[in-house]
DNA sequence: TCTGGGGTCCTAGGACCC
DNA sequence: TCTGGGGTCCTAGGACCC
């Protein structure tokens, strides 16, 4: 048997946990640059606000509402969701984590599923402050739809099981389409015009419809699972085959020393993240974006892509690669709304396999040694503690003084860092 | 004024090889 | 009119996820 254990609405739930006066009210948490609503608590879906709708709309639609806002705080949602994954690491025989908020269990050897979840989601509520759902059944795919209804409802007391053949066609005819994990807005709009309205209609479609249907065995996979098979591979916990760091400015960039800026933080934090995952690359893209949103304004989109010398994840060497890229892609006129860096061709960071022409090895090593400090000093003392002075940001304000580059994204509503940082630990009177 | 960021997998079709 | 057969590798595009 399978579990998904997942974190309800996790961002606000994560905000919550250093204001518990929001509990029970409208919370809402906004993308970078306070752009869009990407988390909502369930008194601000109950108001009907949407998923994804600008913050700017929000006053516009909501004017009547107490509505509390949060610009994202990755860093304290990380560390929090790092706890709730340490005690499903303890209470669960095996366990991979999924995304930010959510983890699969399985759970072979536990006898009594229901009591077993009850008493995880209520471990994790005392001891992390976040509330979790937990669905439970014989595949993935029908654990998804199980955490819904512990999410939905509150008799299931945050656990749902389907484990025999009654509850999965109860569960199935009551989930719409569009709620199946795996099938998206376009393979929704096919199925619904053909008629097809709930899980369990789909589920007993014959194979060869679905087969001819999609001719995609990701579909006819999920198709499986709803019938009771499992036949979804497990995600191992393998190095990322890519890696992408990308922004949107706060307002446009028009001036190449500004993107410069942005580009060079980009690629350093690709060069951070490969170390992380001690893994190098071999290829680096970099791409740089005008805002589609404004029809009137002339638009540029390009990426551009090379191969590095020597595989990398060298903090230098990778900033001053994509500093080339961007020259050769920028072209003067327009104002730019999004720019990111892309590392790919990914492979382990031991043994490099070096380059016939590149015969400076001890540049090499001495660089290795310069990140290794530079991570150990930016783990202890915060992220931005050393950067290259090209990461600065550009003065803004006359004064000639360069500014951190996390200035730069707008993040007006921001919490504190209580876990993570000492300056913002929390004070008893 | 104001519209997120980061991933994965699969398939078709072209290039190329013998 | 009429243009082999079979294989591999790579890429672009499309779908999905959170």
């Amino acid at each position: 048997m399978y579990g998904i254990v997942d974190c309800d609405n996790c961002y606000v739930s994560c905000e919550r946990v250093f204001r518990p006066d929001l509990v029970g009210k409208p919370v809402v948490v906004l993308s970078n640059n306070d752009g869009c609503v990407v988390a909502r608590s369930n008194e601000a879906k109950a108001l009907g606000i949407t998923a994804g709708i600008p913050y700017y709309q929000l006053a516009e639609k909501f004017p009547d509402q107490k509505i509390a806002v949060f610009s994202s705080n990755y860093e304290l949602y990380g560390e929090l969701t790092g706890r709730v994954v340490e005690i499903i690491k303890k209470e669960a025989p095996a366990y991979f984590r999924y995304s930010i908020d959510e983890c699969f269990v399985k759970l072979n050897g536990i006898a009594d599923l229901k009591p077993w979840g009850e008493n995880l989601s209520k471990t994790i509520k005392q001891s992390v402050g976040i509330p979790v759902s937990i669905g439970i059944a014989p595949n993935k795919t029908l654990a998804k739809i199980a955490s819904r209804f512990a999410k939905k409802y509150r008799g299931y007391r945050h656990c749902c099981v389907i484990d025999n053949e009654e509850k999965r066609r109860k569960a199935l005819s009551l989930t719409g389409i569009e709620d199946i994990w795996g099938i998206g807005r376009r393979y929704t709009s096919r199925i619904v015009s053909s008629g097809i309205k709930t899980a369990l209609d789909l589920a007993k479609m014959p194979e060869s419809w679905v087969r001819s249907t999609f001719n995609n065995i990701v579909m006819l996979r999920t198709w499986r699972e709803l019938n009771g098979d499992d036949c979804v591979p497990d995600e191992q916990m393998a190095a990322k085959k890519s890696i992408c760091t990308s922004r949107s400015f706060n307002g446009m960039i028009s001036d190449i020393s500004q993107l410069r800026t942005h580009i060079d933080n980009y690629a350093a934090r690709c060069a951070e993240k490969l170390r992380m995952q001690k893994t190098v690359a071999t290829i680096l893209g970099v791409f740089l974006n005008t805002n589609p949103f404004r029809e009137d304004l002339p638009q540029y989109y390009n990426f551009l892509e090379t191969r590095l010398i020597t595989p990398s994840n060298s903090t230098i060497t990778i900033v001053k690669t994509a500093n080339a890229l961007l020259e050769q892609l920028y072209r003067p006129g327009y104002r730019y709304k999004k720019a990111g860096v892309i590392v790919m061709g990914i492979a382990p960071d031991s043994p490099i396999q070096q380059d016939l022409f590149d015969t400076d090895a001890e540049m090499i090593a001495k660089m290795r040694r310069l990140d290794t400090v530079v991570d150990r000093i930016n783990k202890v003392n915060g992220t931005e503690t050393i950067v290259l002075c090209s990461q600065q940001y550009p003065s803004q304000n006359g004064t000639g003084k360069a500014e951190i580059f996390a200035n730069a994204i707008k993040h007006d509503f921001k919490s504190a860092n209580p876990t993570t940082r000492w300056s913002d630990i929390i004070r008893l009177k």
